[in-house]
RNA sequence: GGGCGGUUAGCUCAGUCGGCUAGAGCGCUGCGUUGACAUCGCAGAGGUCACUGGUUCAAGUCCAGUAUCGCCCA
């Protein structure tokens, strides 16, 4: 590899806390400049290859928060298998949006007072090109920052020529099928937008809505009203002048004598006469049981107008006002309408009452306007074969989704699946490659006042791979190509092969299809992943990636969801700037278990600042103690000990030349020397090899917030607070054999660390690479090797030895705390400990000496050996403690002290020996939880024993 | 209406093989500026794990139901 070498200079200046602004650009382009991001050449035997397509941000706008947990757990995910040593490919890209971008755009020509009529269809697209100009370079400027390792050689965007390729091949291949076809069908219709919109991207909201109850009076042979009719309740009387029927419920006794028979509309300027039906899918229990049947304007009414062969009517327009077909109500806006019906209805006295009723209303996702489903000539896809074999996939776990649950939600969708309108009434995305012959089709050519054409039913579409040149039928040349665009996620549906070269067979295609892991948020799983399943099987007849990975949202400190309108988003770039990215990234991902959304708070940013922070001051510790080594043993010392007092950037020395190594550094810590090496020694490379088995087993299990914190309660809790403090006793003595264990343990926990905070670790460890004899090969931690799990440094005795040390020290500094001991003052302790730990506590006693300010410091055998009278003590599971403190030891506050320790030290004995008085429990339980048991028993009796000496013997 | 999730310390959340004296961070109380770090250290207080019942030797954890908050679908 070409390797640019690393400026270390950049860190010089770096003193007291660790300062993210000044080392995370300069890392990120080290990292790109030396190819880090590319996957490795296919190589006869390499691992199998781990692969993440992006999920394409919206060329509008910025990254969000969103965007940023997305970047963070992918950017984890290829971080450590790329330091498994497999060969990642993490494909960026950008997804041309549709409708989100054409609004925008239309936004800024509203403000220039001007709408894309004005231009013309050709000026607004370069407009829009224009515009995705200013954003691409923002968007994959902004995941740069945030320490996106993709490959961006790779990056792909929707509207590019292999997509589209894709695109047209999938359209033609789905027509020739005979699953794509254009029909007249009801749909969602969005009047702002002026466009059809699939089911999915409308959100239905519970709004406080009317009951209309109105009454439709039979009539008798001669078309005269009767007194009696059929009560139904509505919640949108506007829509009466498109009723074809009522229905009724089959089973529901109340109308089984009047099926048949006809009812009439009671409204003004109407005098239709429409049916009673009967019809399984009304509900027997919602308003009065009947329902009035609207066809054009109402989905499930569409649905057994079909079944009953009723035609729908048509009077809400496009616009959201009432048609022609509306008689005397036409032209008004939806909701006048609605308020003059209801009124006229009233004085006609068929409105029988009016309740106030909560409702799901569907809103356009991206307008916000109510839809108005109406039945419009669009192109479907017909889905179910499809949907039965996405459905499958995940069914039998070819494709796996985490959290589990979703699977449920996934299947429920797949199997209740309906036809899927692709077409939008836009200008911005992929033109949809059909076209009409202006002879053959002349009928259902509409042209516009405007100019502009639509196409309408009972036309005869052209669908080939290649721009046809003539019509099939008649030879002509005059072809019109449809207007419409198709929905933005036919093309993001291709996504996982199209940025892979498909439909061409490539290279890319054979190594990296199906990818490793799909990744994105759980509120577009029906919108994209599923979409993806469906096309990636229907394309390449295999799945596209083997597993999903659903992230749950990022809300406010309330909880709320962010949004514009409540002007509570948080901009990720400036939480980066404030904290740190390698802050922002931490907290997203230790702040939530898989699918669970998060709270995103200031303290909790705090907190993972404060962590690099601790981090970098450690290392900072850790560097300095091996850099004055190395001047003391003469060896040439280049490294930095990140502080201000170190030889400047001339220092650095080339790659090819290594330089001499301290052997009290670098020499290996195994087998034998290892199990001569002091006790904290051992503990701490055992608690590594402990917490590196977890994370690996946690991280396959896509556990990463659970793995992030161990690493985090480790390296805080264990390392710095307790073997750094440790180490300080021999290294002060001249004796530098802790090095290499502070050095191995470093350089392990930026290694499991690295995914998570890339910027700092790799920071760290560029200063700690020149005193590494195993990495030369290796010039970057991003290609470092992952600890991976083992046996060979546990050591549960030591654990258990060390935790006694521990034990000792935190009750000695407990005693002191309890009778005010001056912080710094040392005082004279026993320690009495248990035979098992005896000689382990003895050979740590320096380190109690000083992490306890214990001095002068007596291990003991039994009671006699130690003070008597003006003494305060404890007594731990594994040692006793005596403090004689002199004037400061209050009888009352001991008596006290011990009395509150023996009263827990009882309770938790009564219920040791409760449940090893039971039967069933020595009979059933296993057997070295049974031993446990009797241990802990055994041990709670001898503390009680010590703990009621010790407090008679005060009086 | 159907489905899913949450309910654990003052707050935000972990606890994914049932074996626990239920943890962390923040906040709070006391002490502290000790040669990596005050973005810090040491010590402490604080919980009937929403409720009811069940399974089990053993339940925060499994099952059934209830309450409540939230999400998805109709």
């Amino acid at each position: 590899m070409n390797t640019t070498e690393f400026d270390l200079s950049i860190l010089h200046d770096l003193t007291g806390a660790y300062d993210a602004s000044q080392v995370e650009d300069p890392i990120y382009a080290f990292w790109e400049d030396n190819g880090w991001f590319r996957p490795t050449e296919p190589a006869e035997g390499e691992p199998d290859p781990f692969t993440v397509i992006m999920p394409p941000p919206n060329v509008t706008g910025v990254l969000h928060l969103g965007h940023a947990v997305t970047l963070t757990i992918e950017d984890m995910l290829i971080r450590w298998h790329r330091m498994l040593g497999e060969p990642t490919l993490w494909l960026p890209g950008l997804d041309h949006a549709g409708i989100a971008t054409q609004s925008v755009v239309e936004g800024q020509l509203a403000k220039e007072g001007m709408t894309r009529h004005d231009l013309g269809r050709d000026a607004f697209e370069e407009r829009v090109w224009d515009w995705v100009g200013v954003t691409r370079p923002r968007i994959t400027a902004q995941a740069r920052r945030m320490g996106a390792s993709c490959d961006w050689e790779r990056t792909a965007f929707t509207l590019d020529p292999t997509p589209r390729d894709a695109v047209r091949k999938t359209f033609v291949d789905l027509f020739n099928d005979g699953k794509l076809y254009r029909g007249a069908r009801i749909i969602n219709w969005d009047p702002q937008m002026l466009t059809a919109l699939s089911d999915v991207e409308v959100e239905y909201r519970e709004e406080e809505g009317k009951l209309w109850h109105v009454r439709y009076p039979f009539v008798d042979e001669r078309g005269n009203e009767l007194d009696d009719g059929v009560v139904i309740a509505t919640t949108r009387p506007e829509t009466i002048p498109a009723d074809v029927a009522i229905a009724v419920h089959p089973d529901d006794e109340r109308w089984q004598p009047h099926l048949g028979r006809h009812v009439r509309l009671p409204l003004r300027g109407f005098d239709r006469l429409i049916p009673l039906v009967a019809d399984t899918g009304v509900d027997l229990e919602f308003g009065t049981g009947a329902l009035k049947i609207t066809p054009g304007h109402d989905q499930l009414d569409f649905e057994i107008g079909e079944r009953h062969g009723l035609e729908p009517i048509r009077v809400v327009d496009w616009d959201g006002t009432l048609t022609a077909e509306a008689g005397l109500y036409a032209g008004m806006d939806r909701d006048e309408a609605r308020t003059l019906v209801a009124q006229h209805l009233e004085e006609d006295g068929y409105l029988l009452k009016t309740e106030t009723h909560i409702h799901n209303v569907g809103h356009s996702q991206r307008s916000g306007v109510v839809v108005e489903p109406l039945v419009s000539n669009q192109w479907f896809v017909d889905t179910d074969d499809m949907a039965a074999e996405a459905a499958r996939v995940v069914r039998e776990d070819e494709v796996r989704i985490v959290p589990e649950r979703s699977k449920n939600v996934y299947l429920q969708w797949m199997d209740n699946i309906r036809p899927w309108c692709i077409s939008r009434q836009l200008w911005w995305g992929h033109r949809i490659p059909a076209w009409y012959c202006s002879v053959c089709d002349a009928d259902a050519i509409i042209t516009g006042d405007d100019g502009e054409i639509t196409i309408d039913e009972g036309s005869h579409p052209i669908v080939e791979l290649t721009d046809p040149a003539t019509c099939p039928t008649c030879g002509g040349s005059e072809l019109v190509q449809d207007p419409d665009v198709l929905d933005t996620w036919f093309s993001s549906g291709l996504w996982t092969h199209s940025t892979l070269g498909w439909p061409n067979t490539t290279d890319d295609l054979s190594r990296f299809y199906p990818s490793s892991v799909m990744e994105t948020g759980y509120d577009i799983l029906f919108f994209w992943v599923a979409r993806m399943i469906m096309l990636g099987c229907y394309n390449i007849g295999e799945a596209p990636f083997h597993t999903v990975y659903l992230h749950g949202l990022v809300r406010d400190a309330e909880g709320r969801k962010m949004s514009k309108s409540l002007d509570n988003v948080i901009d990720p770039l400036e939480k980066a700037d404030q904290y740190g990215m390698d802050a922002l990234r931490f907290t997203l991902a230790t702040g939530s278990t898989p699918g669970n959304d998060m709270r995103l708070t200031d303290e909790r940013l705090e907190g993972s600042r404060n962590f690099a922070n601790k981090l970098w001051n450690g290392a900072k510790f850790v560097l300095g103690e091996i850099s004055s080594a190395n001047h003391n043993t003469g060896a040439p010392d280049f490294s930095s000990p990140l502080q201000g007092e170190v030889p400047k950037a001339e220092g650095v020395p080339p790659a090819s030349s290594p330089r001499p190594l301290n052997p009290a550094v670098t020499a290996p810590l195994v087998g034998e020397r290892l199990g001569n090496n002091p006790l904290e020694d051992r503990w701490i490379l055992s608690r590594l090899q402990a917490v590196t088995d977890s994370v690996d087993e946690l991280l396959r299990q896509f556990q990463l917030g659970e793995a992030g914190r161990q690493i985090q309660d480790f390296l805080w809790g264990e390392f710095f607070d307790w073997y750094v403090e440790a180490s300080k006793v021999r290294l002060r003595n001249g004796d530098l054999t802790p090095l290499p264990v502070l050095t191995k343990v470093l350089d392990d926990g930026l290694r499991l660390l690295h995914p998570w905070m890339p910027f700092i670790t790799e920071a760290i460890w560029q200063q700690l690479r020149p005193h590494l004899a195993e990495a030369a090969d290796v010039d970057a931690l991003i290609g470092a090797r992952y600890p991976q799990p083992g046996d060979a440094n546990r050591d549960l005795q030591a654990e258990s030895e060390f935790s006694a040390v521990q034990d000792v020290v935190t009750a000695v500094r407990q005693v002191r705390a309890d009778y005010r001991v001056q912080a710094g003052q040392f005082v004279e302790v026993y320690v009495r400990p248990q035979d098992d730990v005896a000689s382990a506590v003895s050979a740590s006693a320096p380190i109690v000496e000083v992490l306890a300010r214990a001095r002068p410091l007596a291990i003991v055998r039994d009671r006699a050996e130690a003070p008597t009278e003006q003494i305060a003590s404890a007594v731990l599971p594994t040692a006793e403690i005596i403090l004689p403190l002199g004037g400061l030891v209050d009888l009352d506050q001991e008596r006290a002290r011990l009395n509150k320790d023996l009263d827990n030290i009882v309770k938790r004995l009564k219920g040791a020996e409760a449940k090893l008085a039971n039967e069933g429990f020595r009979s059933k339980a296993p057997a070295a939880v049974v031993q446990q048991a009797e241990e802990l028993a055994a041990d709670l009796q001898r503390q009680q024993a010590d703990l009621e000496s010790r407090i008679g013997a005060l009086g």
